[in-house]
DNA sequence: CTTTTATATTAAGAAAATTTAATTTACAAA
DNA sequence: TTTGTAAATTAAATTTTCTTAATATAAAAG
């Protein structure tokens, strides 16, 4: 047994990454989109911007990059296309979960 | 079959309420004092402020309160003292994958 | 009634996130 | 090489959230 108390809870690093996910979901667009790309499997930017009539271009342009940035998604180009996937499993687990829960 | 389509997606007001919850959990303060009462079983108000060093009397009341008025926390006062524990189920749900996948 | 301890409230300033508008880059086809 | 379409970038304006400091309330004890 080491000096430090190895506890069942979320400090330290593994809080700071569940925090860096949960920041990126708390948001109604970027929980919105990703439910589309989860739904559609890959899906191009353009599909996802049709998909938002709310939002614009640009903020749904930013919020990809962010979340290709933080490693949730990952992007292909096809020529003029850039289609977009999910990458992260856990927030595909948590994503399901919420549905569980709340729908 | 109704003339809506029923889909297995989050929107409309199960997107609120999910998005409720993860507002007030994507808060490195808030999602630690969750572990702490979710640890503890219930734990008063002034061990949770002894549990944050780092955190002002104030923020943690502040918090609690928003907690508490969101409907995921419970309080009950005894003399000097209010204890404080979980009253959403979900939110310990989330906590528990959240620590399934983090730690 | 005064003091002490625990907790809550309020308001203002600081910091961070969101939104919008304008522009730019990437690629393909004519 | 110009044009059209898709996507990305940048910067500023706006809004929201967070933090801090000061004060107030609630309850018990002396």
């Amino acid at each position: 047994m080491s000096a430090v108390k190895k506890s069942l809870n979320m400090r330290g690093k593994s809080m700071q990454d569940a925090l860096l996910m949960l920041n990126i979901l708390a948001h109604p667009l970027r929980l919105s989109i990703l439910c589309t790309i989860i739904e559609s499997g890959e899906i191009t930017a353009g599909d996802i911007v049709a998909s938002e009539p709310q939002a614009s271009q640009s903020q749904i342009s930013q919020y990809l990059r962010a979340m290709r940035e933080s490693g949730i998604l990952t992007a292909r180009r096809d020529g003029l296309f850039v289609y977009y996937s999910l990458k992260d499993k856990k927030a595909a687990a948590i994503m399901k979960i919420l549905k569980d829960l709340y729908c």
